[in-house]
DNA sequence: ATCTGTTGAATAGCATGCTATGCAATGATA
DNA sequence: TATCATTGCATAGCATGCTATTCAACAGAT
C-alpha cells in the first residue's frame, strides 16, 4: 500500500496530462505547418480561413466565426492581414451595411492544391507510425474532447 | 466508382484533419483552464511553468526550456510576467555569471494544490465520458505524435 | 593572456488568440 | 416614428509563441 495515498495528492505529470500534451501537440502541427506553407507566403491561421473559403467564397466574418470557432475578434485581424497580403478582399453586403463578404483573390484561389498538400504532409509526419486504425480513433477522441468542452 | 478519383485530390477535410483538432483542443484546454485558474492569478502559461519549478525550484532558465519545450525567449518572456506578478525571483548564479536560478516565491509554492486541481478538473471536463482504456490510449497517441514532429 | 567559439538571456518584431469595449446598422416594439 | 435591443465588426490591450538578433560571460586553445 502506497504510504501517502491519504495524505497527499498524487503529483501531477504533465507528461500524462491531456492538456499538457494537446498544447504542446498542437504548437508542433504549427510550427511545422508553418515551415511548409511559408514559402506559399501563407500563415497558419490565414490558411485555416482559407479552407472555409475555398469550400464556399464570399460568406461573411460571422460564418467565418462560427465554422472555425475563434472569437470575432480574432478572425478580425487573421482577415485584416490577409488583405493586407493580398489574400481576401471584403466587400460590404448590399443588403446589410453591417456585414461583408469576404472573397478570395486569384492568388488565394490558386494556393489550395499546394497548401491543402503540405498540410496533408505536415498530418502525415506527424502519424507517420500510426496504423489506419490508430489515427481513426485519434480523430475521434479528439472530437469527443472537443465536443466535451464545448458542452462544458 | 468515384468519378474524380484520379482527376481531384480528395478535398481537404478539416473536421478530419489531426492538426486542425489539435489546434482547437489545444485552444479549448487552455480557454478552460485559464477559466480555473484566474481566480488564482495565473495564467496558463504561468502554471506550465510553475510544474515544473513546484518539482523541483531553482532551475536555470535553460533547464526549464529543456524542459517545457518551448523557445527561449518565449520562456524569458513568461517569466519576466511571472517576476511582475510575484511568482518567482531571478538570482543571478554565483558560479555562472550568465545564468540564472529560478526560485518560487512562497505565494506560488501555496499555489500547488490548487492550481493542479483546477488543472486536473480540467482535463477531467475534456475527457469526462472516456473510459480508463481511452484516456491511456489518448495520452499515448498524443505522445507519439509529438515524438514524430520532434524527430522531423 | 588573448583570441575565438559557445552558451545563457534579453530584446525586437510579429502572428494568433482571447476578453472587453465601442459603434454603427438593423430590427422590433410601443 | 421614436426608442431600445440586437447584430456585425473594429479596436484596444494583453498573453503566448516563434524567429532573429544582440550581448555579455565563459571555456578552450594557442
Amino acid at each position: 500500500m502506497l504510504f501517502n495515498r491519504y495524505l497527499l495528492p498524487m503529483a501531477f505529470q504533465k507528461e500524462r496530462s491531456p492538456g499538457f500534451l494537446a498544447n504542446q501537440m498542437a504548437r508542433l502541427f504549427a510550427k511545422g505547418l508553418q515551415q511548409r506553407i511559408r514559402p506559399l507566403g501563407l500563415a497558419p491561421a490565414q490558411f485555416m480561413t482559407l479552407l472555409a473559403l475555398w469550400d464556399e467564397d464570399g460568406q461573411t466574418q460571422s460564418e467565418l466565426v462560427r465554422r472555425l470557432d475563434v472569437e470575432q475578434a480574432t478572425m478580425a485581424n487573421t482577415l485584416t492581414r490577409m488583405e493586407r497580403d493580398g489574400l481576401i478582399e471584403r466587400r460590404t453586403r448590399l443588403d446589410d451595411g453591417r456585414s461583408q463578404s469576404i472573397h478570395m483573390t486569384p492568388k488565394a484561389i490558386a494556393l489550395r492544391d499546394p497548401a491543402t498538400q503540405a498540410a496533408r504532409a505536415q498530418n502525415e509526419t506527424a502519424l507517420a507510425d500510426f496504423t489506419e486504425q490508430e489515427r481513426q480513433v485519434f480523430v475521434e477522441l479528439m472530437r469527443r474532447a472537443i465536443a466535451a468542452m464545448h458542452r462544458d
